[in-house]
Parts: C-alpha cells; structure tokens; sequence
DNA sequence: ATCTGTCACGAAACCGGTTTCGTGACAGAT
DNA sequence: ATCTGTCACGAAACCGGTTTCGTGACAGAT
C-alpha cells in the first residue's frame, strides 16, 4: 500500500550499507553517516540510535568507499628494504604480526611493499600514496639522515620512525634504547672485572650506531674505564664483518678480554675469529651483544644478548602511526622501550689478561684446542 | 564565449582523474572506462587514441574506486599464522620480497596480516574478504587437510596453496617438489655408502610430510635399501624435537648411520643430540635436510641442505593468484619447482657401522671428546 | 505577534570509477 | 524509399560512502 517502501533487502552482495542503517532507521544516510562520524550537528538521541542500530545491523564502513571521499582508505604503508644483507629478517615475522594486530583493532590494514634501497625505494612509497593503499607509513630502520623521512614530510604524509632522527623536527617516533642496553653491557663486563673492553658498531649509516656509541662510552665513563679507540671499530652488519672486526680487535697491541657489539649478526663472526685464534668465548673472550635474534640461542656458548621486544614495537608503532594520521601532533606521538638482557654463556670474567692474550696470538698457537694446530711446528 | 567549457585543472589533490582524460579527448568517462577495460562497443580507433592519451596524461585508475562497483581491489591477500614455533620465519622476507614484487608488476598491492590458527584465521580472512581488502588469497603451508582451502571455495574467492592438497579438486597450487629433494638425499647418502638412513618427518597435519615420506622411501626403493619403520618419525618442527628424535633413533636395536630430515630446524636439533651421544656429525653421523634456513651456515659442520628459492616460490603464487582472480581456470594453475642442493659438512661416507654405533650409545662413552666424560669410571 | 538565531535533519551533490540504457548514423536488404 | 540491424558512442544511473546546502521547527528576544 504505501509506495514508499523501498526493497529493505540487505544488498545483493550480502554486506549491510549504510543505506540499509538508514532505511532501517527511516532517516536519510547522510545523517547516518555524521552521525558515526561525530559531526556536531547531530543531536545526542539519534547518535545513539544510530549507533545502537548500527552495532546491532552488524554494519562496518567500507574503508575504500570511504576512501574515494575522504582520501584515506585506513591503511599503514610499510615498505620493507630486500637489498640489505638480511638486516631485518630475523625479527620480521614478529614485527609483522605487532603491526597487524594493532592495525586489525582499530579496523585498519597492512599494505606492505618491498624495494631496494634509494630511488625505488622513494617511488614505491609514492606510488602506495597515489594510489592511496597507505595513509601513512611506518619507516623501519631509520638512517642518520633519512630520503624516507624527507620525502614523507615534503608529501605530508604521516610516517612514524623506528628509531630517532637527528634532525628530530616533528617527526613521531618508536625507539628502543638501545644506549642503555650498551651502557648495562659494559657495566656487567667491568663488574665482571674487564678492563679493556671493546667495541664494535654497526653501519655507521643508521641513525642507532651514534646512539649506541653514545651509550657504549657512557658505560665506559661510569665503570671509571678508559675507551680506547684502538679496539673500537663500526659497521659490522655481518657476521663476516663481525669476523673481520674481531681479529682486528684482536690484533692491536692491547687486545680487549671483552667485546661489546651493537648488532648480533655481527657478534656471531666473532665466535668464527675466537675459534680461529683458539680463543674460548665466554672465557677468553667475553661477548654481549644486542638485538636478540634467535640465532643467538644456537651458538655455543649462546650469545648473552640485549633482547628487543619486536611485536611490541610494532603494535606501539602502529599505535603511533594511526593517530598520527588521525590528526594528533607527531611530537607528542614520541615513545621509548628498553631492551631485556638476555643471558648466554658468552661472557663471563676474564679467564687472561689483555698481555697474555696479545702474547698468544702474536705466538700464533691455541689456548684450548686438543689438537695440534698453526704454526710452523 | 563557449559555456560549455568546464574548468580543465587537473583536479585538486594533483591526480589524473578519467574525467581529465575524457575531458582532454571531447568524449564521455564512460567511453573511456569501456575503451581501457576493452569493451567490445568500441571502436579501434577510440581504444587508441585514448589509450595513448591516458599513457600520456599519466592516468592511472584508483584501485578502490574501482572497487566499489566492481568488487576487486587489486589486492593480494597473505595472512601469516604466528603462533607456530617459527615455522615460516626465515623465509618471510624473501617471500614477501617475491609476492610484493610480482603484485607491484601487475600494480596489484599486498594486504598482510597475522593471526593464530584455527577460527581466529578464518575469522581474519573473511574479514579482509569483506571489506575487500583482498581479492584472493595465498595460502602457505598447506594442511592436510585444509580448513583455509575449504573456507575461500565455500565464499567462491579465489586462492593459490603454496603446497599440493591431497584433496586437490579445483584449486590453483605451487609448490616445491620436496618428494624429489628427500628421494636425492637418499641416493647421495645410498653413494657415500650408507645403508641403515633413518628418516625424521616433519607434522603430518602438514601436506608436506606425506610427500617427503613418499619421497624418501622411492629413494630407498632406488637405492635398494630397505626402509627401517624402527629409524622413522614424524612430528618434529623445532630443533628440540628434531633432538629429541635424533636420540631415539640413535637408541634403537640398529641405528643409523645417516638420517634424512624433511625439515632443516629439526636437522638442527641433531647436532645437539650428536654431542649428547658423541657423535660427530658428518662423520659418525651423516644428516641431509630440507629448507635452507640461514641457520645452515652457522652451525659447525655446516648443514647439508636442499635450499628452497623463496623468493621465486612468492613470485610464482602472486602470478597464478592474479590469474586466478582474473578468471583463468584454476586447474590449469598449477606449478612446481625443484629444491637445490646445498652442500655442507654434514654429510659424507659413513666412518661406523651401525653395530659400532649401537655399542657405543650403550656404552655410553664417546668417540671424539678429549676430555673424559660420561660413565661411572 | 514578529524577528532572529540555533538545532537537527533531509535532499542532493560529490568522490572516481563502472555499467546500463538509449539513440543517431550508417549499411545492407527489400 | 523504407525497414532492420549493427556500430559506436553519450547520458545517466550506480557503487557506498561523505559533505554541502537548504530549511522547517522551536526558543528567546523585541
């Protein structure tokens, strides 16, 4: 009888609009629509109608129809680099999975790329914002002076750093600080009763090596020991450049009993030089390192390492991020997180002293080994 | 003078819109719609010319404008079960690299997301389904029996497994020829001379585990050897397990001299379970395994291993998807490929016999220490 | 009693695409 | 000369949302 009645069929495709809200509830979608969005010329009554009705109709907007109005489809860009030596894969799965679930709380998504570094890394960023499949991005592994970072702040598009920027300007960001992880490395080796202790930093590239430099000295300065740059060394981001670092450690006229390094991947090669030098890890040679990935867990002895909590800092990024592009002041979006000492076997008090060792390896022989090795013997 | 001249500004946010194209040609968006998507209502000469025109202007359509008449949204869709003890891990970024890299050429995107297993994942995937944030899915680590697989064929959405389904019917699949990689480890094995090869399996809710099995006994059968159900088992997925395993083989009335892992992290855990006994690896006991992982190269002797391309195996999956989502008949999307293998020190002629084993493990001395150990002496 | 301002909503335009429907032009058949 | 069918395109509706614009109803001031 009455010609009004439109088709109340919830769609073809199943999906409650916000059309079937509206019928529903007799009133026009645009008001349905201010009335989830907060608009203010709404009065109290129907935004709780609305909602209730809403919650209860099982209706959820459609981000990419959203989208095509607003621009902004709720979406997290995140471009992963594949050209560098397997910098971030161990703890990729984990990270992942923080981002995601925070992501997936608050109705968002993940677009992820990946890229080489430099100018296709760029263009693929621009390309997710063109294409709007990410509203901001997470930047992982912030380098000192970041193309990523410029590119986003020239676009206005919001991105969340992991790791702090020198030029900090008004950019958010998540870090864990690892100056701190540094600092507590020399410590527990001075406590140990190290004295010359030595170090060794990532790519001097990425914006963390400063930092963990920084905290590495300030350890030193508070365990009343001198750094000695002749066994300081950076960027070791392998294990073979950890390798390489170490017999150079190892070969200077004072040779240090303990080794602090700033990534693991690096402190793995060193367990290749120790053995190489007939040097036992733990004993001879003390090691703490830093990242906790879990090839720590398959050395021998394990690796004492400083353990960074990945899934945590992904949700805290994506927290960040989402915000970020909900309009809040990026340099209020600003968190810190410390790493968790994780103990091995491979550091320990000095079983030698800095002279015996030099001693030894100038000899050219073994401490430990059962088996005749080197030499011309 | 002419009023019919609307405003030709590319639009405000800076996008080529396809009504700046049709604008710029003096023809109708819809015609311009129809001339790129191939319409058969027009003529060449107008798919030309527009063709050219929208290459020259830079147009690209919107994804999720798109989407919201047609449904798709060019979107890939990869969610990742993290609460399994690592599995898919090392792997992961290449595999992204190749999935994101292949979506990229076909200006498709890749939606990640994560969940544990069971309802949570299928709940996750319709999610995406419905707010069309995935136009299909990959499907990694297929089960047995596959609770995915039979989900995405109820909703009519398209998917890729990465792994053969027993239960093939009509579904699109890749997968790495694993059957092929144990039955070749056998044989290196059957050539050093080894006759008593144990076999540790991966879980058999794993499609997986069924085809390496079958894999490693034709390798027997080739070699003319007889499969010992005695050093055969299943289940291990963490080195611990894989140790585990190791162990009980290494008790039996006649145990190996070589063992076949269908997985490398359980392969691992022999070389702790090596030690226990004092066996060394490579020598007393020769292992051959399956995946690749990093972790191959750190252990002491490198583990011998058929390395999977992870890369490729992503690559491949998004292009059978996206062909699948474009509507080519998934029975005749389907792929293999063959493991390589990677030699390490982890295998060679057999330097025991099994009976020499046998004694030894109930003895409960070792071979190789050089510092006594074990026993009541 | 009228005027003014605010409240709260409906109607319609809009975002950037796709798809349907209608029709003028032309060719070929009668 | 008319009729019929196909070709090739324009116009308009549509997808599912958001946002702008307009206006009736009511309250308070004059």
């Amino acid at each position: 009888m009455d010609a009004s009645v439109k088709s109340s069929a919830p769609a073809v495709s199943g999906r409650v609009t916000i059309s079937d809200v509206a019928d529903a509830l007799g009133i026009a979608k645009g008001t349905v629509s201010r009335a989830l969005n907060d608009y203010p010329d709404i009065s109290d009554a129907t935004r709780q109608r609305v909602r209730r009705k809403a919650e209860a109709m099982g209706y959820h907007p459609l981000a990419h129809a959203q989208a095509i109005r607003t621009g902004r489809s709720r979406a997290i860009g995140l471009v992963l680099q594949t050209d560098i030596a397997g910098a971030q894969r161990p703890f990729l799965s984990d990270f992942l999975a923080g981002v995601s679930k925070e992501a997936s709380a608050a109705s968002w998504t993940l677009t992820v790329a990946t890229s080489a570094g430099g100018a296709e890394m760029l263009a693929t960023m621009e390309r997710l914002i063109n294409e709007r499949k990410a509203d901001g991005f997470i930047v992982p592994r912030t380098f000192s002076d970041d193309p990523r970072a410029n590119l986003l702040r020239c676009l206005h598009v919001p991105f969340v750093l992991y790791g702090r920027l020198s030029d900090i300007q008004d950019s958010a960001w998540f870090d864990i600080l690892g100056e701190d992880a540094m600092c507590d490395a020399v410590l527990r080796l001075a406590q140990y009763g190290h004295q010359k202790i030595g170090f060794v930093n990532g790519g001097l590239e990425y914006n963390f090596s400063q930092i963990r430099e920084d905290g590495f000295r300030e350890g030193m300065r508070q365990a009343g020991l001198q750094a000695d740059p002749r066994i300081m060394t950076a960027g070791a981001m392998t294990s073979e450049a950890g390798a390489k670092a170490t017999r150079e450690l190892m070969s200077s006229p004072e040779p240090p009993t303990a080794i602090v390094f700033a990534v693991d991947v690096a402190a793995l090669g060193a367990y290749a030089a120790a053995e190489d030098f007939g040097l036992a890890i733990g004993k001879d040679l003390s090691v703490i390192s830093y990242d906790g990935i879990p090839e720590c867990e398959w050395v021998r002895p394990k690796l004492t390492s400083f353990r960074v909590d990945s899934q945590m800092a992904g949700r805290r990024l994506a927290e960040l991020l989402i915000r970020n592009v909900r309009g809040e002041d990026p340099s209020t979006l600003r968190e810190t997180a410390k790493a968790t000492l994780w103990p091995g076997g491979s550091d320990g008090p000095p079983t030698r002293t800095s002279d015996e060792i030099a001693r030894h390896i100038r000899a050219g022989d073994t401490f430990t080994s059962c088996e005749p090795t080197g030499g011309q013997a």
